[in-house]
DNA sequence: GTGGTCTAGACCACC
DNA sequence: GTGGTCTAGACCACG
């Protein structure tokens, strides 16, 4: 289920968080349902328990999991798209940058409008 | 014209990066016209000139600047929106991620308009 | 009466202690009346039996309760304040931690004064 | 300057960071300073830099300190009475807890008055 | 030089 | 079994 790319500039936790995210908006992850363990998923994906542990404290501060110590990690109740809001902020992030590099609002939407050309949303 | 924040937590060399593109883009820059020396604007910006060095050296790999030895560093002739594609890049492989993720169109363009609310492009 | 939050960071054997000695500060178990057994406490809480008895087991180590084996788990005589002081003089070092890095008395008695505030102790 | 007490069940991370605390608030770290490198305070402290590392994050998540990569860690500008904000409400945990316990307001007002005794604040 | 990331272990507390 | 803390190293990016 969850992949990383070792070869990648950006940092194991940070790829890890953003997946786990991910999982978590699809639905794949439950509320209050349990998530792998640090190690198990360390042993999975084979890198050091401390990294998947790096990246579930920092999914635990921004509130999108809980840990009960001695017993796992668990998904937090999700509010009203508090998951989408952590994710757009990236994305406002990038674009602003966009907007200070001269790109243009249009190019944007016409971005926007390829990439979700086929869905209603 | 050019500012750095030391504080940022993004490297200076990809700061002068992006402000170098969107001067360009601008034309502020005109093609061909001479960019401040290494060390002029390195003494301006009160930071090493290695900085200011490797972030002419990056924009000249992607074709943005060229270099003639002991004359100086010279703006591209710029082709119909190469600059853009390059920042759009990376902004297209944001979108693609948040979509994966569940954002909405209507989110990103609703970010997109807040973004550029005072401008007109 | 007695309840715990499985998911809060503080152990569950240590909530429990705390509020065994609110309800005997607070004359709900009377000096060397009879606590619930240790199984019939876990069964009724959930947890493991082996968190309510190290909870007890605490206690008893602080004086505040006593085991008489193969009948019970009692209270003992309550001296003047002595659970008091065991709670206090863990307020007390972190209050004078608090002193130590410039906080003003007037600020813990406003602290004080807004936790108590709807009651009359 | 700074002690640890590895003997302690508090987490050596957490003993720093309030220590830092402390120092900031006393005025002996002053604003825009820079703090011992994480290398340097391990080699004094005889922790390792990952621990030393550890507390430097999670204050600069709390706005007291910033820090850049590659340059150092150094004193946020102190707002208002921000870091006694964060002394505070560790203390008003305790006291809560302490109030949990039966503890009285009165008890809570005449520990302060006997810690401040011999000061005017 | 600085901090950031990561590995490969270890021991502890909790349940 | 679980997560939490810590050590003793390593390599990288930045200035």
């Amino acid at each position: 289920m969850l992949t990383i790319d070792t070869r990648s500039r950006e940092p194991i936790y940070s790829q890890l968080e953003k997946q786990i995210i991910k999982l978590i908006n699809l639905g794949v992850y439950e509320d209050d349902s349990m998530l792998p363990s640090v190690r198990t998923l360390a042993l999975e994906l084979g890198v050091n328990p401390n990294t998947v542990a790096r990246a579930y404290k920092s999914l635990e501060q921004k509130g999108v999991i809980y840990t009960i110590a001695g017993k796992g990690v668990f998904v937090s109740a999700r509010e009203l798209g508090k998951i989408n809001t952590i994710v757009l902020e990236n994305v406002k992030a990038v674009l602003a940058d966009a907007r200070a590099s001269g790109v243009r609002r249009d190019e944007i939407i016409a971005l926007a409008n390829n990439l979700w050309e086929d869905s209603n949303d």
